[in-house]
DNA sequence: GGGGAAGCGGATCGACGCAATCCACTTCGG
DNA sequence: CCGAAGTGGATTGCGTCGATCCGCTTCCCC
């Protein structure tokens, strides 16, 4: 939390804080792929300043997403309460769909693959608890066959993908289509086996492609 | 079909084919965004050619996208044949898919709202069939309540932009998603109402936005 | 309160990609 | 064979983005 940093001036200090939070928020509203001139703008700082304080943007994206990021880790603690399981990954589904689409940059590391590697953490233990989830959810016959952590991952960013052009418009658009990926997910009667099953390699090579978009 | 256009000579005339064709060929794998540079270099022509021959984008979008424009509003022509609404629906929007996501071009312009009016009367056509088709699907009890040919669209956006990012990974990926969507919109014991309703205009607004991305 | 270190800003550079133009040259076809 | 039609692609102009550099300001300790 507290990283060892050399010790600033009085001015330098303030002017790393307002970086930060012009960082942070710019990411959460557009995703990572901001650019340091932008961010040294809305800091009221010069490019040089964001320049001498963080060296690479990785650095600044560490800084700008601890926060949101452990907060992603902590929803998925409290997800395994639910007496079923599919509830307890609907509510889960909903809080991290929320999450995300507030702060699209999280987005962008959370799945972005190996891109953003500070995110490993965070989602491999997020990736636990979702996979104990979808284990039980699948013993209590309410996860429909053949869907599994993969499709979560797909799910996460087509949600995602339609928030960032609807946020303007409804913004709270995501949880229908959310809602609708959800029903769609869960077993009953007729539903087919789906088709083209899909590997973590699948879904690593395509999370890349969709963030470098 | 045949437009009235001034006689060409035998190899300006074949050129215009050559660039028609790497046109086709490009919008269809990456969209209406390739630039002129591109078609020229495909077609094996020189940037010049291809300006003198089609003034601006639309035009050449126009002259690539006839055919494919066709072929769709000819799909939704053969979809009132199914005894069921849902039946037909559901074929429809497979085939649908599959065209547009074989050809983004296709999809940016069919999508695009206003941005590329050249399509305004097909999706018009399209349209009207949908709709025909969603009313007697939800007399027949099969549509979930709250469901509409905004979500159509919507689907539609999802599906193909996953499509697109999945393309070199996992071609026929976007079935397995397009089959989760439907049955997510079929309906079902236990279906909430659907939040957040669509209006035509914010579906307008969204697509702009996307297809502007 | 003075001086030197630390910090600052933003003009500036280079790379890149795209739209669009222009003209010396080639090719066609009557 | 010759003039009209057609051609290629270098080039210009524009906008974006990452990154650097240096004359000036501000801080803070002695």
């Amino acid at each position: 939390m507290t990283d060892r940093r050399p010790a600033l001036r009085r001015d330098a200090e303030r002017n790393r804080t307002r970086i930060v939070c012009a960082a942070r928020e710019l990411f959460a509203e557009r995703g990572l792929g901001v650019g340091f001139n932008e961010v040294a703008h809305r800091a009221g700082v010069g490019v040089g300043t964001v320049y001498r304080r963080f060296a690479d943007k990785p650095e600044l994206v560490r800084a700008a997403l601890e926060e949101p990021l452990d907060a992603l880790v902590e929803v998925a603690a409290r997800a395994d309460e639910a007496a079923r399981a599919w509830d307890g990954l609907e509510l889960l589904l909903v809080r991290i769909t929320d999450l995300l689409v507030d702060n699209l940059g999280l987005r962008d590391a959370a799945l972005g693959g190996g891109a953003w590697e500070l995110a490993a953490p965070a989602t491999e233990r997020i990736a636990e608890v979702m996979e104990r989830l979808l284990a039980r959810a699948h013993d209590e016959g309410d996860l429909r066959a053949g869907a599994g952590g993969e499709d979560v991952v797909m799910l996460l960013w087509l949600v995602t993908t339609l928030a960032e052009h609807a946020a303007e418009v409804r913004p709270a658009l995501h949880r229908r289509y959310l809602q609708v990926l959800l029903d769609g997910l869960r077993s009953g009667p007729g539903r087919a086996a789906l088709p083209e099953p899909l590997g973590p390699a699948d879904v690593d090579a395509i999370s890349r492609r969709w963030a470098a978009s």
